[in-house]
DNA sequence: TCTGGGGTCCTAGGACCC
DNA sequence: TCTGGGGTCCTAGGACCC
Protein backbone atom coordinates (compact mmCIF):
# COMPACT_ATOMS: atom_id res chain seq x y z
CA UNK A 1 0.00 0.00 0.00
CA UNK A 2 1.35 3.60 -0.47
CA UNK A 3 -0.14 6.96 0.34
CA UNK A 4 -1.57 8.77 -3.44
CA UNK A 5 -3.02 12.17 -3.24
CA UNK A 6 -5.98 12.53 -5.49
CA UNK A 7 -7.81 15.61 -6.52
CA UNK A 8 -11.89 15.54 -7.27
CA UNK A 9 -13.61 18.18 -9.45
CA UNK A 10 -17.11 18.40 -9.57
CA UNK A 11 -18.20 18.80 -13.52
CA UNK A 12 -19.79 22.43 -13.74
CA UNK A 13 -20.89 22.38 -10.43
CA UNK A 14 -22.93 25.04 -10.34
CA UNK A 15 -24.88 24.70 -13.94
CA UNK A 16 -25.22 20.76 -12.49
CA UNK A 17 -27.16 21.82 -8.65
CA UNK A 18 -29.21 24.26 -10.89
CA UNK A 19 -30.50 21.32 -13.46
CA UNK A 20 -30.71 18.65 -11.11
CA UNK A 21 -33.23 20.97 -9.23
CA UNK A 22 -35.03 21.81 -11.69
CA UNK A 23 -34.59 18.67 -14.62
CA UNK A 24 -36.44 20.69 -17.82
CA UNK A 25 -33.29 22.37 -17.86
CA UNK A 26 -31.29 19.12 -18.84
CA UNK A 27 -29.87 19.82 -22.47
CA UNK A 28 -30.52 23.56 -22.27
CA UNK A 29 -27.69 26.45 -22.29
CA UNK A 30 -27.46 27.52 -18.44
CA UNK A 31 -26.02 30.70 -17.58
CA UNK A 32 -25.88 31.08 -13.84
CA UNK A 33 -24.75 35.06 -12.22
CA UNK A 34 -25.63 37.51 -10.96
CA UNK A 35 -29.41 38.75 -10.14
CA UNK A 36 -30.30 36.70 -13.53
CA UNK A 37 -32.02 39.33 -15.06
CA UNK A 38 -29.27 39.20 -18.45
CA UNK A 39 -29.96 42.99 -19.14
CA UNK A 40 -28.34 44.01 -16.21
CA UNK A 41 -24.77 45.68 -16.30
CA UNK A 42 -21.65 44.71 -14.17
CA UNK A 43 -22.97 41.28 -13.40
CA UNK A 44 -20.46 38.55 -14.50
CA UNK A 45 -21.37 34.42 -15.39
CA UNK A 46 -20.42 32.32 -12.14
CA UNK A 47 -20.91 29.05 -14.76
CA UNK A 48 -21.84 27.91 -18.07
CA UNK A 49 -23.93 24.75 -18.37
CA UNK A 50 -21.63 22.57 -21.61
CA UNK A 51 -24.40 23.55 -24.20
CA UNK A 52 -24.23 27.37 -23.21
CA UNK A 53 -20.14 26.97 -23.47
CA UNK A 54 -20.96 25.81 -27.11
CA UNK A 55 -22.27 29.48 -27.74
CA UNK A 56 -18.93 30.62 -26.22
CA UNK A 57 -20.00 31.70 -22.97
CA UNK A 58 -17.57 31.22 -20.24
CA UNK A 59 -17.62 32.16 -16.97
CA UNK A 60 -15.94 35.51 -16.17
CA UNK A 61 -17.75 37.01 -18.97
CA UNK A 62 -20.14 39.85 -18.21
CA UNK A 63 -23.76 38.49 -18.54
CA UNK A 64 -24.88 40.89 -20.99
CA UNK A 65 -22.13 39.31 -22.93
CA UNK A 66 -23.03 36.28 -22.70
CA UNK A 67 -27.07 37.13 -23.37
CA UNK A 68 -25.54 38.71 -26.98
CA UNK A 69 -23.58 35.13 -27.56
CA UNK A 70 -27.02 32.84 -26.54
CA UNK A 71 -29.68 35.30 -25.89
CA UNK A 72 -32.02 31.42 -25.73
CA UNK A 73 -30.15 30.65 -22.85
CA UNK A 74 -32.00 30.32 -19.31
CA UNK A 75 -30.52 32.84 -16.86
CA UNK A 76 -30.10 32.09 -13.61
CA UNK A 77 -29.35 34.15 -10.22
CA UNK A 78 -26.52 32.93 -8.11
CA UNK A 79 -27.78 31.11 -5.10
CA UNK A 80 -24.56 30.46 -2.78
CA UNK A 81 -26.86 28.48 0.19
CA UNK A 82 -28.22 25.75 -2.16
CA UNK A 83 -24.39 25.51 -3.43
CA UNK A 84 -23.00 25.21 -0.09
CA UNK A 85 -25.46 22.83 1.12
CA UNK A 86 -25.04 20.41 -2.73
CA UNK A 87 -21.07 21.12 -1.52
CA UNK A 88 -21.34 19.63 2.10
CA UNK A 89 -23.33 16.31 0.73
CA UNK A 90 -20.84 15.66 -1.90
CA UNK A 91 -17.93 16.05 0.80
CA UNK A 92 -19.72 13.82 3.29
CA UNK A 93 -20.29 11.01 0.55
CA UNK A 94 -16.37 11.01 0.17
CA UNK A 95 -15.43 11.11 3.83
CA UNK A 96 -17.87 8.02 4.14
CA UNK A 97 -14.51 6.08 2.20
CA UNK A 98 -11.58 5.61 4.66
CA UNK A 99 -9.36 8.29 3.36
CA UNK A 100 -8.71 12.18 4.43
CA UNK A 101 -10.62 15.12 2.54
CA UNK A 102 -9.07 18.21 2.46
CA UNK A 103 -12.37 20.86 1.21
CA UNK A 104 -10.61 23.22 -1.25
CA UNK A 105 -13.72 24.90 -2.85
CA UNK A 106 -17.19 24.26 -2.98
CA UNK A 107 -16.85 22.25 -6.03
CA UNK A 108 -13.25 20.74 -5.01
CA UNK A 109 -11.34 19.14 -2.88
CA UNK A 110 -7.90 16.72 -2.09
CA UNK A 111 -8.12 13.53 -1.07
CA UNK A 112 -5.31 11.22 0.54
CA UNK A 113 -5.84 7.54 0.71
CA UNK A 114 -3.17 4.62 1.01
CA UNK A 115 -4.24 2.32 -1.37
CA UNK A 116 -2.68 -0.02 -4.28
CA UNK A 117 -4.93 0.77 -6.95
CA UNK A 118 -5.61 4.45 -7.26
CA UNK A 119 -7.82 4.08 -10.19
CA UNK A 120 -10.42 1.73 -8.76
CA UNK A 121 -10.65 4.10 -5.68
CA UNK A 122 -10.91 7.01 -7.96
CA UNK A 123 -13.55 4.85 -9.84
CA UNK A 124 -15.11 4.25 -6.53
CA UNK A 125 -15.45 7.52 -5.57
CA UNK A 126 -16.96 9.12 -8.46
CA UNK A 127 -19.84 6.59 -8.84
CA UNK A 128 -20.43 6.85 -4.80
CA UNK A 129 -20.64 10.97 -5.95
CA UNK A 130 -22.96 10.22 -8.84
CA UNK A 131 -25.21 7.84 -6.88
CA UNK A 132 -25.53 9.63 -3.71
CA UNK A 133 -25.89 13.08 -5.19
CA UNK A 134 -26.93 12.65 -8.91
CA UNK A 135 -23.90 15.38 -9.76
CA UNK A 136 -20.68 13.80 -11.73
CA UNK A 137 -17.17 14.51 -11.34
CA UNK A 138 -13.73 13.99 -12.48
CA UNK A 139 -10.32 12.93 -10.46
CA UNK A 140 -6.91 13.33 -10.49
CA UNK A 141 -4.65 11.05 -9.19
CA UNK A 142 -0.70 12.27 -8.13
CA UNK A 143 2.32 11.50 -5.91
CA UNK A 144 1.98 15.00 -4.48
CA UNK A 145 -1.33 18.18 -4.69
CA UNK A 146 0.41 19.81 -7.62
CA UNK A 147 0.28 16.79 -10.15
CA UNK A 148 -3.54 15.41 -8.63
CA UNK A 149 -4.71 18.86 -9.29
CA UNK A 150 -2.96 19.19 -12.90
CA UNK A 151 -4.49 15.69 -13.37
CA UNK A 152 -7.69 16.44 -12.96
CA UNK A 153 -7.58 19.11 -15.86
CA UNK A 154 -6.43 15.89 -18.24
CA UNK A 155 -9.04 13.52 -16.83
CA UNK A 156 -11.71 15.84 -17.62
CA UNK A 157 -10.70 16.28 -21.44
CA UNK A 158 -10.51 12.39 -22.20
CA UNK A 159 -9.16 11.52 -25.33
CA UNK A 160 -7.84 14.87 -26.67
CA UNK A 161 -4.40 15.18 -25.81
CA UNK A 162 -3.55 18.46 -27.71
CA UNK A 163 -6.48 20.24 -26.22
CA UNK A 164 -4.42 22.47 -23.62
CA UNK A 165 -6.81 21.98 -20.47
CA UNK A 166 -7.05 25.41 -19.04
CA UNK A 167 -10.21 26.87 -20.39
CA UNK A 168 -10.68 23.96 -22.72
CA UNK A 169 -14.27 22.27 -22.98
CA UNK A 170 -14.89 19.46 -20.81
CA UNK A 171 -16.52 16.58 -22.87
CA UNK A 172 -20.20 16.99 -23.20
CA UNK A 173 -20.95 13.76 -21.94
CA UNK A 174 -19.65 11.95 -18.61
CA UNK A 175 -19.70 8.76 -19.81
CA UNK A 176 -17.58 9.35 -23.05
CA UNK A 177 -14.82 11.01 -20.60
CA UNK A 178 -12.35 9.10 -18.92
CA UNK A 179 -12.87 10.92 -15.88
CA UNK A 180 -9.64 9.46 -14.49
CA UNK A 181 -5.62 10.36 -14.96
CA UNK A 182 -2.92 9.72 -13.22
CA UNK A 183 0.14 12.48 -13.15
CA UNK A 184 2.92 11.51 -10.82
CA UNK A 185 6.81 11.91 -11.12
CA UNK A 186 6.70 9.12 -13.53
CA UNK A 187 4.98 10.58 -16.30
CA UNK A 188 5.77 14.44 -15.18
CA UNK A 189 8.05 15.26 -18.13
CA UNK A 190 6.50 13.23 -20.75
CA UNK A 191 3.30 14.74 -20.57
CA UNK A 192 4.14 18.19 -19.39
CA UNK A 193 7.48 19.41 -20.46
CA UNK A 194 6.62 20.40 -23.54
CA UNK A 195 3.53 22.19 -21.88
CA UNK A 196 3.29 26.21 -21.64
CA UNK A 197 4.01 27.26 -17.93
CA UNK A 198 0.61 29.11 -18.16
CA UNK A 199 -1.18 25.33 -17.85
CA UNK A 200 0.89 25.26 -14.47
CA UNK A 201 -1.25 25.38 -11.29
CA UNK A 202 0.00 28.23 -9.36
CA UNK A 203 1.14 30.16 -12.85
CA UNK A 204 -1.37 33.22 -13.89
CA UNK A 205 -0.77 35.55 -16.70
CA UNK A 206 1.13 37.78 -15.04
CA UNK A 207 3.68 35.32 -13.67
CA UNK A 208 3.65 33.92 -16.97
CA UNK A 209 5.04 37.44 -18.62
CA UNK A 210 7.37 37.46 -15.89
CA UNK A 211 8.99 34.69 -16.86
CA UNK A 212 8.94 34.65 -20.89
CA UNK A 213 10.85 37.69 -20.14
CA UNK A 214 13.35 35.44 -18.27
CA UNK A 215 13.02 33.27 -21.80
CA UNK A 216 11.35 31.04 -20.24
CA UNK A 217 7.85 29.81 -21.80
CA UNK A 218 7.89 25.85 -21.09
CA UNK A 219 7.47 24.03 -18.22
CA UNK A 220 10.65 22.19 -19.55
CA UNK A 221 12.49 25.59 -19.27
CA UNK A 222 11.10 26.64 -15.93
CA UNK A 223 12.48 23.00 -14.32
CA UNK A 224 15.75 23.64 -15.94
CA UNK A 225 15.83 27.34 -14.71
CA UNK A 226 18.77 28.77 -12.60
CA UNK A 227 16.95 28.93 -9.07
CA UNK A 228 19.51 32.12 -8.04
CA UNK A 229 17.90 34.06 -11.12
CA UNK A 230 14.18 33.37 -10.18
CA UNK A 231 14.80 33.83 -6.11
CA UNK A 232 16.63 37.33 -7.14
CA UNK A 233 13.80 38.35 -9.60
CA UNK A 234 10.83 36.58 -7.24
CA UNK A 235 12.38 36.84 -3.74
CA UNK A 236 13.69 33.66 -1.89
CA UNK A 237 10.50 31.81 -1.43
CA UNK A 238 8.64 32.18 -4.57
CA UNK A 239 12.04 32.22 -6.87
CA UNK A 240 12.40 27.93 -5.00
CA UNK A 241 8.74 27.70 -5.34
CA UNK A 242 8.62 28.35 -8.94
CA UNK A 243 11.70 26.18 -9.88
CA UNK A 244 9.88 23.42 -7.89
CA UNK A 245 6.51 24.04 -9.72
CA UNK A 246 8.45 22.88 -13.00
CA UNK A 247 9.43 20.06 -11.73
CA UNK A 248 6.30 19.00 -10.71
CA UNK A 249 7.40 18.83 -7.03
CA UNK A 250 4.31 19.89 -4.28
CA UNK A 251 3.05 19.28 -1.06
CA UNK A 252 2.06 15.62 0.05
CA UNK A 253 -0.20 16.32 3.44
CA UNK A 254 -4.00 15.72 2.94
CA UNK A 255 -5.59 17.21 6.15
CA UNK A 256 -9.44 16.91 7.09
CA UNK A 257 -8.41 19.77 9.91
CA UNK A 258 -9.83 23.20 7.97
CA UNK A 259 -8.09 25.89 7.79
CA UNK A 260 -9.08 28.96 10.32
CA UNK A 261 -10.29 31.85 8.24
CA UNK A 262 -8.05 34.57 8.42
CA UNK A 263 -9.87 37.64 7.33
CA UNK A 264 -13.51 38.36 5.90
CA UNK A 265 -14.77 40.85 3.43
CA UNK A 266 -18.27 42.26 1.40
CA UNK A 267 -17.65 44.27 -1.83
CA UNK A 268 -20.39 45.66 -4.28
CA UNK A 269 -20.19 47.02 -7.45
CA UNK A 270 -23.04 49.31 -7.86
CA UNK A 271 -25.60 49.54 -10.82
CA UNK A 272 -25.42 53.52 -10.70
CA UNK A 273 -21.64 55.03 -9.94
CA UNK A 274 -21.30 56.85 -6.42
CA UNK A 275 -20.71 60.40 -6.78
CA UNK A 276 -21.09 62.15 -3.81
CA UNK A 277 -19.89 62.34 -0.68
CA UNK A 278 -22.65 61.66 1.31
CA UNK A 279 -23.57 58.69 -0.42
CA UNK A 280 -20.20 56.62 -0.63
CA UNK A 281 -20.00 57.53 3.18
CA UNK A 282 -23.76 55.89 3.90
CA UNK A 283 -22.74 52.59 2.00
CA UNK A 284 -19.59 52.67 2.95
CA UNK A 285 -21.01 52.54 6.63
CA UNK A 286 -23.77 49.88 5.64
CA UNK A 287 -21.28 47.36 4.43
CA UNK A 288 -18.70 48.04 7.30
CA UNK A 289 -21.55 46.90 9.78
CA UNK A 290 -22.91 44.21 7.77
CA UNK A 291 -19.46 42.53 7.62
CA UNK A 292 -18.84 43.31 11.32
CA UNK A 293 -22.38 41.82 12.58
CA UNK A 294 -20.85 38.64 10.59
CA UNK A 295 -18.06 38.26 11.99
CA UNK A 296 -19.50 39.09 15.36
CA UNK A 297 -21.72 36.65 15.13
CA UNK A 298 -18.89 33.62 14.25
CA UNK A 299 -17.43 34.77 17.90
CA UNK A 300 -14.89 36.66 15.90
CA UNK A 301 -12.53 39.45 17.10
CA UNK A 302 -11.31 41.98 13.99
CA UNK A 303 -7.80 43.22 14.56
CA UNK A 304 -7.11 45.55 11.55
CA UNK A 305 -10.27 46.89 8.97
CA UNK A 306 -9.46 47.15 4.75
CA UNK A 307 -11.32 50.05 2.76
CA UNK A 308 -11.45 49.11 -1.41
CA UNK A 309 -12.41 51.44 -3.83
CA UNK A 310 -12.70 50.89 -7.34
CA UNK A 311 -13.12 53.70 -9.44
CA UNK A 312 -14.83 53.69 -12.76
CA UNK A 313 -11.21 54.19 -14.41
CA UNK A 314 -11.27 50.36 -12.94
CA UNK A 315 -8.39 51.94 -10.67
CA UNK A 316 -8.63 50.14 -7.44
CA UNK A 317 -6.88 51.36 -4.60
CA UNK A 318 -7.13 49.84 -1.01
CA UNK A 319 -6.11 51.99 2.47
CA UNK A 320 -5.71 49.68 5.60
CA UNK A 321 -5.46 50.30 9.23
CA UNK A 322 -4.45 48.24 12.04
CA UNK A 323 -6.55 48.70 15.18
CA UNK A 324 -5.29 50.01 18.25
CA UNK A 325 -7.28 47.65 20.36
CA UNK A 326 -8.95 44.53 18.46
CA UNK A 327 -13.08 45.35 18.79
CA UNK A 328 -16.26 43.63 18.04
CA UNK A 329 -18.26 47.40 18.12
CA UNK A 330 -19.64 47.66 14.42
CA UNK A 331 -19.40 51.20 15.56
CA UNK A 332 -15.74 51.31 15.77
CA UNK A 333 -15.28 49.30 11.89
CA UNK A 334 -17.53 51.66 10.65
CA UNK A 335 -15.68 54.79 12.00
CA UNK A 336 -12.64 53.66 10.65
CA UNK A 337 -13.65 52.31 7.51
CA UNK A 338 -14.79 56.07 7.46
CA UNK A 339 -11.02 57.70 8.34
CA UNK A 340 -9.71 55.13 5.99
CA UNK A 341 -11.85 56.47 3.25
CA UNK A 342 -10.30 60.07 3.95
CA UNK A 343 -6.72 59.00 3.01
CA UNK A 344 -8.05 58.19 -0.94
CA UNK A 345 -7.44 61.09 -3.04
CA UNK A 346 -11.60 60.82 -4.84
CA UNK A 347 -11.74 62.71 -8.06
CA UNK A 348 -14.09 60.28 -10.13
CA UNK A 349 -17.07 58.53 -9.67
CA UNK A 350 -16.93 55.13 -7.73
CA UNK A 351 -18.30 51.54 -9.00
CA UNK A 352 -17.43 49.48 -5.99
CA UNK A 353 -17.03 49.30 -2.16
CA UNK A 354 -15.75 46.37 -0.25
CA UNK A 355 -14.45 46.86 3.43
CA UNK A 356 -12.12 43.59 4.71
CA UNK A 357 -12.16 42.60 8.17
CA UNK A 358 -8.78 40.65 9.35
CA UNK A 359 -9.19 38.77 12.99
CA UNK A 360 -7.54 37.96 16.13
CA UNK A 361 -5.84 34.84 15.18
CA UNK A 362 -7.19 31.99 17.66
CA UNK A 363 -4.23 31.78 19.37
CA UNK A 364 -3.47 35.26 20.08
CA UNK A 365 -7.41 35.61 21.33
CA UNK A 366 -7.27 33.25 24.70
C1' DT B 1 -22.02 45.31 -25.22
C1' DC B 2 -16.22 46.33 -21.01
C1' DT B 3 -14.49 44.04 -16.66
C1' DG B 4 -18.34 40.09 -9.72
C1' DG B 5 -17.34 38.51 -5.20
C1' DG B 6 -14.65 36.10 -1.79
C1' DG B 7 -10.44 34.57 -0.36
C1' DT B 8 -4.85 33.62 0.68
C1' DC B 9 -0.06 34.53 0.50
C1' DC B 10 4.27 37.09 -0.70
C1' DT B 11 7.33 41.17 -1.15
C1' DA B 12 9.04 45.85 -0.67
C1' DG B 13 10.00 49.83 1.81
C1' DG B 14 9.76 52.93 5.68
C1' DA B 15 9.55 53.52 10.72
C1' DC B 16 11.42 52.35 14.82
C1' DC B 17 14.25 49.99 18.18
C1' DC B 18 18.51 47.96 19.87
C1' DT C 1 29.71 67.38 14.96
C1' DC C 2 30.12 60.28 13.40
C1' DT C 3 28.87 55.45 12.04
C1' DG C 4 26.65 49.82 10.72
C1' DG C 5 23.45 46.40 10.80
C1' DG C 6 19.71 43.38 12.33
C1' DG C 7 14.99 42.58 13.63
C1' DT C 8 10.11 43.60 13.65
C1' DC C 9 5.95 46.09 12.74
C1' DC C 10 3.08 48.45 9.53
C1' DT C 11 1.11 49.67 5.02
C1' DA C 12 0.79 49.27 0.03
C1' DG C 13 0.63 46.56 -3.77
C1' DG C 14 0.73 42.47 -6.51
C1' DA C 15 -0.33 37.76 -7.77
C1' DC C 16 -2.85 33.75 -7.54
C1' DC C 17 -7.07 30.81 -6.90
C1' DC C 18 -12.24 29.35 -7.11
Amino acid sequence: MSWWVLHVDMDQFIAAVEIRRRPELRGLPVVVGGSGDPTQPRQVVATASYEAREFGVHSGMPVRAAYKKCPQAVFLPSDPATYEAASTEVMDTLRSFPVVVEVWGWDECFVGAETDDPEALAGQLREAVVEQTGLTCSVGIGDNKTRAKLATGFAKHERSHAVPFEGAEPARDASLAAGVYRLTAANWREVMDHRPIRDLWGIGSRMEKNLNELGITTVAELAAADVDVLKKRFGPNMGAWYAALGRGLGDTHVTDVPREPVSRSHEETFAADLVELPDIERELRRIAEEVTREVVADGRTIQRVWVKLRFISFYTPIKSRKLKAPTQDPEVIAATALELLQKFEIRRPIRLLGVRVEFVPPEAAK
